[in-house]
RNA sequence: UGGCCCUUGGUGUAACGGUAGCACGAUUGACUCUGGAUCAAUUAGUCUAGGUUCAAAUCCUAGAGGGCCAGCCA
């Protein structure tokens, strides 16, 4: 982690304070982060790795990667490797890589320990039946019928269970604990279900699988996990994951939760995420739009950012929706130190300067980075046909618009000043091209008499321009808080029809040699840009919009409009 | 309806019985060859009602509001 990601205190770190103190783990500090492969990682996710990644380092512990591959129904390789790959791109580097299927060995073995103390029993009850059974949020439940074999027939029927005599679902292991609990959790869960499914690393060996109560407590302990953090929904079950614990007489970890991220405009679930894949919203897990890790490195977030992101927002108890602003803050904020300047025109109107001399060019010096004056200098052609913004022109200028008009005179950026004379329509009444002159002495940016002029603008030399695709992205949803739905409602109709715009610009020549993966570039006056690593060719770049720089003018055209 | 958890400006958070602070946003101004960046200022808050205490955002009780739980998902 870079120094300039402060470290904040929040109350899982008191816990882990308090732990020290008194010494309950011996001042260790061992975290894991254990996603599902069901799906690609969101910036949820990078919250919950930027807290246990962050407290091992911070603590001089350790972090394990951990995958909870307990469903081989929904799970794939494609997420491991995704998984591993982006939390890699985060910056972080895992201590001990494991499964859960590492350990269906042993937790088979603690099944039948369980079963010997009498403490988990095989229940022939239908899905349906122990539905029933399981009694309300008001009413008890009712024990299964089955709940008093003998261990005996109990430890033969769970050895034929995972030999594969019985059909999926007709089944299960139960832990023998009270169908009468107020904590649902606790009504006799299932251990275990047949299914005759083939698993992504332990292939067809198993036909029954651990539910998620049972692995995931267990595997902590063996990791020798001192605390085990996870998201609010799982609170209910912290009783159930020490009962495993305790009846086992194993090493006790300390489960933790905290609230996850719910971001404006977006959609964070992973059932939401697979739909809008699936169904076409959008072109993939790795779409920019997306939330995901995949989603915003494409896109062009930095890791630096993220991370910076997860550090702000803190870590607490409380079921919050952070604004997407302070995201895209903490993205600008790392971006304008690192990102050359360049220029680059995405809706062009077409500029002769009818005093520059025809076939002239001339290479004029433009900064780099303001912000940073090693970043050096460069050369840009200029010539008599440019392209500037559609926008930085207006036939009939609004109030507080100080951009280029008829008669009107701006800057060009780094090179000249321009005055419009003229402009030229097709038969439809569309401005199709400026007819202007430059003033010779004003070589640079500045006139010898000091003349002040309120604009600058960008501009492309026509003849140079390298074509470009500009694909500008806007918020997924229209809708800021996606949990807060009408009854009945489909999230899916608050998708935001123009989220994304492709347009047709020019660039200035040195981005010809851009590259993927390569340094963001801000687009002077628009925004930040990342090279787009899947369209992208050799001559034929395609560049996405990371985030828009903050626009003053369109704020105050809005307001102006609405008065 | 039962259990568990949560509640500090518009938003995200800090204050660990003793001056309610920070950031984002918004607004205003300064500066500027990006209407960018930067800087400065302004804005605005302890859910309610009781109680404990010299003193309560903090502790207690009740209420209100919100979240989670009735998968052989995680």
């Amino acid at each position: 982690m870079s120094s300039g990601e402060a470290v904040r205190t929040d109350f899982i770190r008191d816990i882990i304070d308090e732990h020290n103190r008194t010494g309950r783990f011996g001042g260790r500090v061992h975290t894991r982060f254990p996603p599902e492969p069901n799906g690609y990682l969101h910036i949820g996710h990078a919250k919950s790795i930027c807290l246990n990644f962050g407290i091992a380092q911070q603590y001089g512990g350790q972090c394990n990667l951990r995958f909870d591959d307990t469903n081989p129904t929904k799970e794939d390789v494609e997420y491991v490797d995704s998984i591993m790959e982006d939390v890699r791109w985060l910056g972080f580097q895992w201590d001990g890589l494991y499964y859960a299927s590492d350990y269906f060995e042993q937790l088979y073995q603690w099944a039948v320990q369980l079963i010997k103390a009498g403490l988990a029993y095989v229940c022939d009850q239908t899905p349906e039946e122990v539905r029933r059974s399981r009694g309300t949020l008001t009413a008890p439940g009712q024990e299964s019928p089955y709940r008093n074999r003998t261990v005996a027939e109990n430890l033969d029927l769970f050895e034929r269970m995972r030999a594969g005599e019985f059909a999926d679902g007709s089944r299960t292991l139960r832990a023998r604990i009270d169908m009468g609990a107020s904590n649902l959790n606790l009504r006799d869960p299932v251990l275990y279900r047949i299914l005759k499914a083939e698993h992504h690393r332990t292939g067809n060996k198993w036909c029954i699988y651990p539910m998620y109560d049972y692995a995931h407590g267990q595997s902590d302990s063996l990791e020798r996990i001192t605390h085990s953090i996870c998201t609010l929904e799982f609170e209910n079950h912290r009783p159930l994951y020490d009962w495993f614990i305790e009846a086992l007489g194993i090493y006790a970890p300390q489960q933790i939760e905290f609230a996850r991220l719910n971001l404006t405009y977006t959609v964070m679930s992973k059932r939401r995420l697979l739909s809008l894949v699936q169904e076409g919203h959008v072109s993939g897990w790795d779409d920019p739009r997306m939330p995901t890790i995949a989603g915003l490195r494409r896109r062009g977030y930095t890791p630096e950012g993220l991370r910076q992101f997860c550090a702000v927002i803190g870590v607490t108890k409380f079921n919050s929706l952070t604004e997407v602003e302070l995201l895209e803050h903490c993205l600008r904020d790392d971006l304008n130190k690192r990102s050359p300047r360049v220029m680059a025109v995405l809706n062009p109107l077409r500029v002769v300067i009818t005093n520059y001399p025809e076939g002239q060019v001339e290479q004029l010096e433009f900064i780099n980075n303001p912000e940073d004056p090693s970043a050096g200098s460069r050369q840009v052609p200029f010539s008599r046909v440019l392209y500037i913004e559609q926008d930085d022109f207006r036939e009939q200028a609004p109030k507080k618009f100080f951009r280029l008009t008829p008669g009107g005179e701006v800057r060009l950026r780094w090179a000249y000043y321009l005055k419009c004379n003229e402009v030229v329509k097709d038969e439809a009444g569309n401005i199709v091209e400026l007819r202007c002159t430059y003033d010779p002495a004003s070589r640079g940016g500045w006139t010898p008499d000091g003349r002040k002029v309120k604009a600058t603008i960008h501009w492309v030399s026509a003849e140079h321009a390298v074509a470009a695709e500009v694909r500008l992205y806007d918020r997924l949803f229209t809708k800021e808080d996606m949990n807060d739905l009408a009854e009945g409602e489909d999230w899916r109709t608050h998708l935001n029809p123009r989220s994304l715009t492709v347009t047709r610009a020019y660039v200035e020549p040195s981005l010809a040699e851009a590259t993927p993966g390569g340094v963001p570039f801000q687009f002077e006056r628009q925004g930040y840009f990342q090279l787009d690593p899947k369209d992208s060719r050799p001559g034929q770049p395609v560049f996405n919009r990371t985030v828009t720089l903050k626009d003053s003018w369109a704020k105050i055209e809005k307001k102006e409009q609405g008065d």
